[in-house]
RNA sequence: GGCCCUAUCGUCUAACGGUUAGGACAUUGCCUUCUCAAGGCAGUAAUCAGAGUUCGAUUCUCUGUAGGGUCACCA
C-alpha cells in the first residue's frame, strides 16, 4: 500500500478575530500534518461579501502565528495551489458548477425569497420538515447565474459514513436536500466551494468542527454526484463555554484569541490547553510542550464528547510554563507590562533582575504584574514609597498582639538603622577566587537578630510596611536586598521622620 | 418539532470486559510563617437511570433522561 502524502487544511472564514475554537481546529489540523510530514494549507473561505470583516485575514494570519502555527501553502506565501482565497477561484465554482448542470444534476432555482418563504412556513404549520425537493420545479430557467444553482439530489435514503474521530455515523433522508451551490451573487457557497477546493488542493484530511456532522449527507451527495472520492472526514467535539450549557461561540462569549496575548499569557500554554481540550495521550501527564504534542498526536485519541473552557485551569498551565522559561525570557515578557512610570526610572534597570527573582513564582501571565500585592503595581521597588499611619501601626496584624505606638515604632526604626549602616555599602556579593561569595553580613544577618530580640511580628512587620508601604508585599528581607542597603536605610530614615513628625502633631 | 451527536469527581481527563475507578485544576484541612502568596502533606468528590448480553460491565446492546448541534442565497 503507498502512502499517499497527507495533507490538511485550515479554512476560516474573515467575518472576524479568531476565537479558541477555530485554533484548537487549525491546532489540530496541523499537530496531524507535522507529525505525519504532511502539507498544512491555510485556504480563506471568503465567499460572504455581507459578513465579511475587514482586516480579519490578517489578524487570522496573526494569531495563528502566535501560537506557532504555520502552513506550507497560503494567501500570504502562494503556493502551487493558488490562489488561496476563495473569492479568487470562481472560474474552478463555475466550471464544476457547470458540468453537474450539463449532467442533469444541477439546476436553477426559479423561486423569488418569498415564495420561499411561504413554502417554509407551510411546512411549519403542517408539521413537517420544510424540504426544497418537494417544490422542485418541473421545468427550471436555464441556469445564467443570476438566480440561484441547486444540487438535485436524485434519490434521498438514509446515508452511513465514516468518521476517524467519531466512528461510524449516520442520517436520515430528511437531512439531505436541494441545496444551494452557487448564490445568486455568483459566489459559491461554503458547501460547495470547500469540496472543489479540497478535491483540487489534495486535501486528505479535513478536520473540522461538530456541527458540520448535520450537512455531512450534503458533502456526501456532492461527491457522489461530481464523481469524485472524498477526503477523510476528522470531526472535532465541541467546546462549550464555562457553563457548559452552550458551545463556545464568537457570541457567547468566546475571546479573541489575541486577547490572550494581551493579558500576558505564553502561546505554548494556550497551545497545551486547547489541545487538551478534546484529546489526550492517554496516560497521567498533561504538560506538554509543542514538540511533545506534534510527537504524539494521533487522531485515534481524539475524543467524542465536548469539553469546557475552563480558563483556571488555563491559568495554572500558563505558570507551569511561565515557571518555565529563562530569566531573559521571562524578562522580555514581563515588560511589557511594566507602566511607563517605573521602567523609565533611573532606579529601574539595577533592580529588574532581582525583581524578577522575587515576583517570579507569583503570577499566573504577566498582566498580573500591574495587581500584585494589594492590587498594586511594582511601585514600592522602585519608589520610596508614601506611608500611611494606620498601615504602619497596623496592630491587629500583630498575632503576638502587642500594641505599637508612634513611638515605640520609631524606636525599632532608629534600631534597624543604626545597625544597617554599620554594613559595607555593597553588601552583595565579591569575587574572591574567581567565584562569587556572599559577604558574610547582609541585611537579614543585621535584621533578624532585632527582630527576635524586640519580637519577630513587630520588627519585620515594621520594616516590610516601610520598605514598601503596603500591608501586603515580599519578605522584607528580600525587598531589603532588592533594594539594597542604602535605599533600605533612606526608606527607615523617611519613615523615622514621618513618625516623628506625627509624634509631634499628637 | 424533524434529523443527528454526546454522557466518568464541580472542571479537564485516565482506565482498548476483571483497578480499592487513577491523575490534574479547583475546593477543604494541616504544616511552614512577619503580611499576602508560594511551597509541602493530607482529605472530600464521579462512571446519568433502567433493562439486557456476560462468570464479570465505566467499557457491548436497547430504552429512557439530560445536554449539545443542525434544519440559510452563513461558514
Amino acid at each position: 500500500m503507498e502512502n499517499k502524502k497527507i495533507i490538511t487544511r485550515f479554512a476560516p472564514s474573515p467575518t472576524g478575530f479568531m476565537h479558541v475554537g477555530g485554533v484548537r481546529t487549525a491546532l489540530y489540523a496541523w499537530l496531524f500534518a507535522r507529525k505525519n510530514n504532511g502539507t498544512m494549507i491555510l485556504r480563506i473561505e471568503d465567499t460572504d461579501k455581507e459578513r465579511e470583516v475587514q482586516g480579519s485575514i490578517a489578524h487570522i494570519i496573526e494569531s495563528l502565528k502566535w501560537v506557532g502555527i504555520d502552513w506550507d501553502e497560503g494567501p500570504d506565501i502562494g503556493g502551487p495551489n493558488a490562489p488561496y482565497l476563495q473569492s479568487e477561484r470562481l472560474d474552478s465554482y463555475k466550471k464544476y458548477a457547470q458540468t453537474l448542470v450539463d449532467k442533469g444534476l444541477a439546476y436553477a432555482d426559479p423561486y423569488s425569497e418569498e415564495e420561499l418563504e411561504k413554502f417554509r412556513k407551510d411546512a411549519e404549520e403542517n408539521k413537517k420538515p420544510f424540504l426544497y425537493r418537494n417544490h422542485r420545479p418541473e421545468n427550471p430557467p436555464v441556469w445564467d447565474g443570476t438566480k440561484p444553482l441547486r444540487l438535485k439530489i436524485l434519490n434521498p435514503q438514509k446515508v452511513r459514513w465514516h468518521d476517524l474521530a467519531r466512528g461510524d455515523l449516520e442520517a436520515g433522508p430528511e437531512s439531505l436536500d436541494d441545496f444551494i451551490l452557487i448564490k445568486s451573487d455568483g459566489f459559491p457557497t461554503y458547501n460547495f466551494a470547500h469540496i472543489i477546493d479540497d478535491l483540487e488542493m489534495g486535501v486528505t484530511h479535513i478536520f473540522r468542527a461538530d456541527e458540520f456532522i448535520s450537512s455531512t449527507p450534503k458533502f456526501l451527495a456532492l461527491y457522489e454526484a461530481l464523481e469524485i472520492q472524498r477526503p477523510e472526514f476528522v470531526t472535532l467535539p465541541p467546546i462549550m463555554g464555562p457553563d457548559g450549557k452552550k458551545k463556545l461561540g464568537k457570541r457567547d462569549g468566546a475571546r479573541d484569541l489575541l486577547d490572550y496575548r494581551s493579558e500576558g499569557y505564553l502561546p505554548e500554554a494556550i497551545v497545551n490547553f486547547l489541545a487538551l481540550i478534546g484529546w489526550h495521550p492517554g496516560g497521567n501527564d498533561e504538560l506538554f510542550s509543542i514538540q511533545e504534542l506534534k510527537d504524539l498526536f494521533t487522531i485515534e485519541k481524539i475524543h467524542k464528547s465536548g469539553g469546557n473552557f475552563n480558563d483556571v485551569k488555563l491559568n495554572w498551565m500558563n505558570k507551569e510554563n511561565m515557571l518555565k522559561i529563562s530569566h531573559d525570557e521571562y524578562k522580555k515578557n514581563l515588560e511589557i507590562f511594566i507602566p511607563e512610570h517605573i521602567s523609565t526610572l533611573d532606579t529601574y534597570k539595577p533592580r529588574i533582575d532581582k525583581v524578577i527573582e522575587i515576583i517570579r513564582d507569583r503570577l499566573e501571565y504577566f498582566k498580573q504584574v500591574q495587581e500584585m500585592y494589594d492590587g498594586g503595581d511594582l511601585e514600592y521597588f522602585f519608589i520610596a514609597p508614601l506611608y500611611d499611619a494606620d498601615i504602619l501601626l497596623c496592630s491587629e496584624k500583630m498575632r503576638k498582639g502587642v500594641e505599637l505606638t508612634h513611638d515605640s515604632l520609631a524606636k525599632i526604626l532608629a534600631k534597624c538603622k543604626l545597625e544597617l549602616e554599620k554594613l559595607p555599602e555593597e553588601n552583595g556579593g565579591f569575587i574572591e577566587g574567581g567565584e562569587v561569595r556572599w559577604n558574610k553580613e547582609s541585611i537579614k544577618d543585621v535584621l533578624w537578630p532585632i527582630a527576635e530580640l524586640e519580637g519577630r511580628g513587630i520588627v519585620l512587620w515594621a520594616v516590610r510596611v516601610t520598605l514598601s508601604g503596603k500591608e501586603k508585599s515580599p519578605d522584607p528581607f528580600i525587598l531589603a536586598e532588592a533594594i539594597g542597603r542604602d535605599e533600605t536605610l533612606a526608606r527607615l530614615q523617611r519613615a523615622e521622620n514621618f513618625l516623628k513628625e506625627k509624634i509631634v502633631l499628637s
